[in-house]
RNA sequence: GGGUUGGUAGCUCAACGGCAGAGCAGUGGCCUUUUAAGCCAUAGGUUGUGGGUUCGAAUCCCUCCCAACCCA
């Protein structure tokens, strides 16, 4: 190398024409890969005396040159495998292109299963092709990457070089694998509804908005699952869920990204207590399946135990509690507000009544539900979907599950009486008749069987399963502003 | 939207008004059981951006950009 040995992209690509010049092909598309790093170490324990030949394949991420002979890692999909490789083992030609290879070049390897005099099962190299020369440098070894922007911007350099992102995003593969695994297992169809909804439905919430040019009208983004899927019940789908992409347009924090993952399942001939035991089931099957431990423990070294019997409380009984008010219900918004400035919340004073109240809740309750807790019965006001409750018209019958101070699963009763869900439909959109999915209705209308229906935030669960601090840390691609500021202020 | 903190070599971090440094990675050597390999040598900087204060700015002040945390 000459002058620009500080560029280490140029001295990589001088490498790379080196090896053109030379007449190899430095992405060489030909690449055999019989096992994956654990496979081969498997294989090895299971019958260490057999000179098994094998196949490996990945990035080297270690580089340890020791003369005529290296140690390298190879990374792969379930994890790394040391190499050997010397001169005696390549050939002296070979060997002397391989000395050149770099940290973050993606090599095949073939040659035989040995341990070291450290132990480590590792693979002699009888022969390896360079199938794709890496061009950049890699993060530092050791501390990997910790700059957070640089995580999201570029996370295949987290998953490279920090292994706890990997393994995070591996666990939350296999928390999907294993939800859809239960809801089939308990005969659920998984199904898919539209993304693009000229009447975004099923919560309230600021919706995304785009313009469809082959039908020249406005849709915007889905912010719920379950208006279409209650077309299924309608449909005879009686046991249906969808898992997949919402999209709010709202703020963003360490617990809401603006487009997310759900899953909402709906059962016919249940309800919102047929719910409840279908989701303890579900997170007894995770925490078994997925985790092989009832307990998690938060970054704060809390810990959560998802086994055993979950508490149950009514919205109602919980607000007593938490204003350690008796009458609290039949005080006036005024007393109401003055209470919620002692309990040291602010309340926007313009909110309705039950609003007030549930400020309470979210502020004063929610956070402090660490361990598994069904909040049953909230007030008929907070959902237009549920059916009432037959003994106080006042609440429903729903229960939000909450956990790890969040809420991650509600679940209701759904309510199938057309009349009914007509009148709260028009109770929430007031004026604007335009906005009331009126097809939803006519379904309605044809007959719904009753069912129990749930949602789970499938980042919230993931944040909680992984012990994980943010959401960004479960979700590979966070929403961040383009680099350099773009779009409008 | 408000507040706080941060942005320095490819990465992780120092320097906090007076010559911009270290470790790893890189480059050139030595080294056939290493594993954060080791030893010797060596290159690498428009200190996020634009302005200001100053004899002198990575450092102090202001604008803007990006991110994290807290609050709304």
């Amino acid at each position: 190398m000459n002058e620009t040995t500080h560029d280490v992209t140029a001295v990589r690509q001088a490498k790379l024409a080196a090896l053109r010049s030379e007449g190899q092909d430095p992405f060489s598309a030909h690449c055999e890969q019989s096992h994956s790093s654990q496979e081969a170490k498997h294989v090895f324990e299971q019958d260490p005396e057999t000179l098994l030949t094998v196949s490996v394949a990945g990035r080297i991420t270690a580089f340890r040159l020791m003369g005529k002979a290296a140690f390298i890692n190879i990374l792969d999909r379930d994890g790394t495998l040391q190499a050997y490789v010397s001169a005696d083992g390549l050939g002296q030609e070979a060997y002397a292109t391989f000395k050149k290879l770099d940290i973050g070049d993606i090599l095949g390897l073939t040659g035989t299963l040995f341990k070291t005099q450290a132990g480590e099962i590792t693979l002699k190299a009888q022969a390896y092709t360079l199938v794709a020369k890496s061009l950049r440098q890699l993060p530092e070894k050791w501390h990997g990457l910790s700059d957070s922007e640089h995580i999201y911007r570029q996370r295949y350099l987290d998953l490279i070089v920090n292994q706890d992102s990997r393994k995070r995003f591996q666990l939350r593969s296999r928390i999907l694998q294993e939800i859809r695994r239960f809801l089939w297992d308990r005969s659920f169809t998984e199904v898919e509804g539209p993304v693009f909804q000229s009447i975004p439905g099923g919560a309230a919430a600021r919706p995304f908005e785009t313009h469809m040019h082959a039908l020249n009208c406005n849709f915007y983004l889905r912010i719920s699952l379950e208006l279409y899927l209650k077309r299924m019940l309608v449909g005879g789908f009686d046991r249906v869920f969808e898992m997949g992409r919402v999209f709010r347009n709202e703020g963003l924090s360490r617990r809401h990204n603006p487009e997310f993952t759900m899953i909402e399942l709906y059962q016919a001939y249940t309800d919102y207590r047929g719910m409840m035991r279908l989701v303890y089931d579900l997170l007894q099957h995770l925490c078994t399946q997925v985790l092989g431990s009832t307990q998690v423990h938060r970054p704060d070294g809390l810990a959560i135990e998802l086994g055993g019997t979950w508490r149950e409380i009514s919205y109602k009984q919980a607000i007593l509690e938490a204003t350690a008010d008796s009458q609290w219900f039949s005080r006036s918004p005024q007393e109401k507000l003055e209470a919620c400035k002692k309990l040291g919340i602010q309340v926007d004073p313009k909110l309705q009544d039950h609003e007030i109240t549930h400020n309470v809740f979210e502020k004063c309750i929610e956070p402090t539900l660490i361990q598994p807790t069904f909040v049953t019965h909230i007030p008929k006001e907070l959902c237009p979907l549920a059916k009432l409750n037959p003994q106080d018209p006042s609440v429903l019958d729903v229960f939000e599950l909450c956990i790890n101070g969040q809420e991650i699963a509600p679940a209701y009763s759904e309510q199938n009486d057309p009349f009914i869900q007509k009148t709260m439909f028009a109770a929430q959109v007031g004026e604007d008749i335009q906005n009331m999915d009126q097809d939803f209705i006519t379904a309605l209308e044809y007959g719904m069987p009753p069912a129990g229906g749930m949602g789970i935030g499938i980042d919230r669960l993931c944040i909680l399963l992984t012990g994980a601090a943010n959401i960004r840390d479960v979700i590979l691609f966070p929403s961040l502003r383009p680099v350099g500021g773009g779009g409008e202020s």
